[in-house]
DNA sequence: AGTGTCACATCACATAGGTTAAACACTGGT
DNA sequence: ACCAGTGTTTAACCTATGTGATGTGACACT
């Protein structure tokens, strides 16, 4: 994997690192910041698609396109590891490992795609905010296993209406709900999950970065 | 690819293929029928996550969970094959086509997600359901170049609103608009797009199946 | 032919969330 | 300390979609 790192660019925050229908170059692997990819519907709508966080690799799934299909764009201060698409190819047919970690990467995004699906398709408002903060939170606790409930959350508000199909207006409104209640607290830009049981139960959510099973690719991954 | 296909299941229309939470045990290779795979929210809510067709690979990305993450069910009389997981190591490190064409498979169906992401998030009923039948008729032109605007479509209504997070009465209303206004005709389980053009442009909507760059992975796949 | 079932259509009414606009509260720069 | 810029909150009002209930037609079974 360090292989793919070799490279560095530096990004300010908001940022367009490279917009709808560009040439697909490369892929990306967050070293550093928060960005979020998204597509506008020209009409001034805009769809977020995914948050990605350090540890992230980013554009995968634009590899079989000539353009890519969303644009990506910085929430912080970022620095990327941008890495060739023409030079994956080899990557590919030299190490299994590589391969089969890239690909159970973007099985696991896949599946935490439907649960957004879910969520902006079934939730109420309310608990469509509080998914998001669950699958953030759970993505977090990957890269850092001590992460409480209480962690920095560099998402306003607009950027969590874009990506849960909701206006601003309701991200604020719902919000203070959830703060009322006693459930989440924000402060800044940090949050705290003060019943993250309760947030859990109500939403639905699985942990999609657990119960995993590697076996199937084990002898590829290398035990990844 | 056809070792994959070496097994034969059959289905009637309504059975439940696998639940949620069943061991993974295979992926299956739709031979023949319409499915779907759906997630159930406990109260009665249902979302339903990806309708699948003759050609389609379904339950890959479950492979890297002990659990299956949603139900498979059959729309229509089905046959299936499936593929032991257990198997699938071995045709990993023996056949690079196959893990990449695999491997592209999933890709292209994560941004098939996402644009369902932007049609649930952000579109009016009217242009969800017209996004679906271009989805939809998309996918079908993969495997039948001569298929028209004119397609064999047997998805219920309660189904269509529980894949695009509305109501079987909503999907009702705005299918009865379409139709007057000239844009899409249902007769049975038939459709007919009589502007696609338009449909097109309301939407927003991306072949996502055109436009593909073999180049990345040709050496792997041998050119799919 | 009669009866049950299922999918779809239609109506009257309710509501979550959208819209517009204004006020408010930070932040960083001078 | 002041200001501009950007993000958040609040309010009054509106509408797309949900709810619940009722009706209709097609098909299957007796």
């Amino acid at each position: 994997m360090a292989t793919l790192e070799e490279d560095e660019v530096e990004f300010r925050a908001g940022d367009v690192v490279r917009g709808t229908s560009d040439e697909v170059e490369s892929i990306y692997i967050v070293k550093e910041g928060w960005l979020f990819s998204a597509v506008e519907l020209g009409d001034g709508r805009r769809q977020i698609l995914e948050f990605f966080v350090p540890g992230d690799v980013v554009g995968l799934h634009d590899l079989p396109y000539e353009q890519t299909s969303y644009e990506l764009v910085t929430l912080t201060e970022s620095t990327l590891c941008p890495f060739p698409k023409e030079r994956l190819g080899p990557v590919f047919e030299t190490s299994r490992a590589v391969t089969g970690l890239l690909f159970t990467f973007s099985l696991i995004d896949h599946v935490i795609m439907l649960d957004r699906l879910k969520s902006i398709g079934r939730l109420a408002a309310k608990d469509r905010i509080a998914h998001l903060m669950l699958t953030v939170r759970s993505r977090l606790c990957i890269t850092n296993d001590e992460l409480g409930d209480h962690f920095f959350f560099p998402i306003p508000q607009a950027e969590m209406a874009d990506a849960l199909g909701l206006t601003p207006v309701t991200i604020s409104r719902s919000k203070a709900e959830l703060q009322q209640e006693g459930l989440i607290r924000w402060q800044r830009r940090e949050v705290e999950l003060l019943d993250r049981a309760a947030l859990e139960k109500r939403t639905r959510f699985d942990a999609r970065y657990q119960n995993l099973d590697t076996s199937w690719f084990t002898t590829l991954c290398g035990g990844y």
